[in-house]
DNA sequence: GCCAAAATTAAACAAACGTTTGAATTAAAC
DNA sequence: GTTTAATTCAAACGTTTGTTTAATTTTGGC
């Protein structure tokens, strides 16, 4: 059965997500998803080529590339939908993009190369709208690779930093969907009034 | 000797920053410090009290509570300073501060909520100072929790995503001191550009 | 219904893990 | 110099780790 292979994804992005690659055994893994131990071998090979394929796998639900194509929109426009598109896409795969996160950290160079060409993807697809607006004199000059990484960095806090946030916003532990609620409309607009000052020409010096 | 526990400590510090709590031994700890393993258990009790009184003592390295008694300072004077000194902490501190970011996702409620609190203690003091600056017209409305998130997340992002920036600075890697010199002032110079077209008044919409 | 391929299983593997033991050594106190 | 406590050590403890094996069951084509 072809449906044991996605449990096993399944049930391993979860513990992953979780606990850490190196804190996730295979036993874990084969345990939750209810399926022989030596499954994980059969299907992915070893543990790591699991997290491989989870990466390889889940990697394109992370990309923005189709937003660039609209060249109806301006790029203040295009900024929003970025934004909006992905808050809403780590918001609701919270377990795969902390893995993401502790894959920079792999003691794997694949794993480690993996995850930075994901990343690199989404990117460059910020960095063009960035570029194009300061072209059409809507955005000012800025720092666009920290630019991104201010993105980037204040949608990941609120996922590394989950269990600060909850202690912040009174929100009860693993309740996934609670935070999903509170967080996502208060991070999507933080992040457009955010960017709107920073990038405006109007603030130019 | 006490300096065989201190060389622990600073060993651990490393390899958990590198490799990961889970991802580090006790053995690889006692080779790199040679010191018996047996060592760590007679110092601290066990692995992970080894990581408790890690963060327990460097958590005082990275608080900025003196920098809010300072009443000559204006508001937009201290975000400045929070900047160049946050920065600097943790840019000098690459290590310890990947082992807090991993912290967050420990399975140990301990060290979870020990990060947490080390990470509250900064994150009053700056919401601090954007409350004051709010009373004192110079800063307009924003959403303080996650404007601190930008800050906290933008840095993060420089030490999490280090190999997404080392490609694209084009940065050899396991060369902090290359690192640290190129990003530093350039992390400075975008949150201070950055927080200072969010905060003003002027913006106010 | 037979057969080869694919899927599944329990059992075993060696290696690595965190921790403990009890003896040996060093340091400090008197 | 003797005694007591603190330190260091090699060795072993029992688990848990990821992976493999070889036997068994299920599946699909003919």
């Amino acid at each position: 059965m072809a449906d044991k292979r996605e449990e096993i994804l399944l049930v391993a992005e979860r513990l992953f997500g979780d606990n850490g690659f190196d804190g996730t055994s295979v036993r874990d893994i084969a345990q939750h998803a209810n399926v022989n131990l030596a499954m994980i071998s059969y299907y992915f090979g070893s543990k790591e080529k699991l997290l491989e394929a989870l990466l390889e796998q889940r990697a394109n639900y992370t990309i923005l590339e189709a937003l660039n194509k609209d060249e109806s929109l301006t790029p203040w426009e295009k900024i929003d939908r970025v934004i909006d598109f992905y808050v809403d896409k780590i918001m609701s795969n919270l377990c795969l993009h902390n893995i993401m996160q502790q894959g920079n950290n792999s003691r794997s160079d694949e794993i480690k190369e993996l995850v930075t060409k994901i990343k690199l993807r989404n990117f460059e697809q910020i960095k063009k709208i960035l570029l194009d607006g300061q072209k059409k004199k809507f955005f000012r000059k800025v720092d666009i690779e920290l630019t991104v990484g201010t993105v980037m960095g204040t949608i990941s806090q609120t996922t590394i930093a989950r269990h600060f946030y909850n202690s912040i916003f009174n929100i009860e532990k693993n309740n996934d969907e609670a935070y999903r609620k509170k967080i996502t409309p208060r991070l999507k607009s933080h992040l457009k009034q955010l960017l709107r000052a920073h990038l405006d020409i109007k603030n130019e010096e």
